[in-house]
DNA sequence: ATAATAATAGGAATGATTACTATTTATTTT
DNA sequence: AAAATAAATAGTAATCATTCCTATTATTAT
């Protein structure tokens, strides 16, 4: 994989904002700088950048996001807003439980925890 | 909502698997019994259906797939042979933390357990 | 500097899903 | 039971996210 312009810009953008972004999202922003960049290189080096570990995917519903924190966690999900936040649950507890009961080698939970943040909690 | 023989076809057929099928699996086997049946009544009845409580939908990477099953429960994935598990993980003890500690209120848990199924393991 | 080839821009193609509309069908009213 | 009504349908076009294609450009090794 040899350096390009282009695959630097996308990557920067990503480990710049906690937003989750998605592709179209990325493009838009990778625009300001570069003004001919095309949506199909953005998806490339999202892939090509999740490949050598710069980043994950996330599947919100049916659209992709992507997300600079490699490290396992998870994200709370505000039905109102959309807005993901990102938290650590580190119960590896269920792993060796599920190996025994299905016999099934998990490799990793992703696990979407849906609510209400509290900008959007109804007073009570 | 008013009865439509397309729409009992529909829940029938969603009703008699476990496989937790596409719209297109849907369509196809809802073809065998109404060979005119369009693509659209099928996405529109299975919306209707999960709508009135009667199933369920679930994101699988950037495709939606149906479950009868709407009691709370969760999923192993093999990323080998993609099939889907049912499992139930009733631990609603992350609930009062997650409220704690992000002032967050919990709906529900999606959790995909990603790994490899029993049939698909190395043998060690 | 040149050659080799990875990466790009731009646009076409794909696949899943939704929207549109004239017609059909289930229900309600008479 | 026939007519009135409105929901649901088939068929098709449109949309949205994503991938693929190809001629050209840019990066790296020689």
């Amino acid at each position: 994989m040899r350096f390009s312009h282009q695959r630097q810009t996308i990557r920067e953008i990503v480990y710049k904002t906690n937003s989750h972004p998605t592709a179209d999202w990325v493009f838009l922003e990778a625009k300001k700088s570069i003004s001919n960049i095309s949506l199909g290189t953005v998806y490339r080096n999202l892939k090509q950048l999740e490949k050598s570990g710069d980043l994950k995917t996330i599947y919100d519903g049916n659209i992709a996001r992507y997300d600079w924190n490699t490290e396992p966690h998870n994200h709370l999900k505000c039905k109102n807003c959309g807005d993901l936040i990102d938290i650590v649950l580190s119960d590896k507890s269920i792993h060796p439980k599920i190996k025994k009961d299905f016999k099934f080698n998990v490799d990793k939970v992703e696990m979407f925890i849906i609510g209400t943040c509290k900008k959007h909690a109804k007073h009570s």
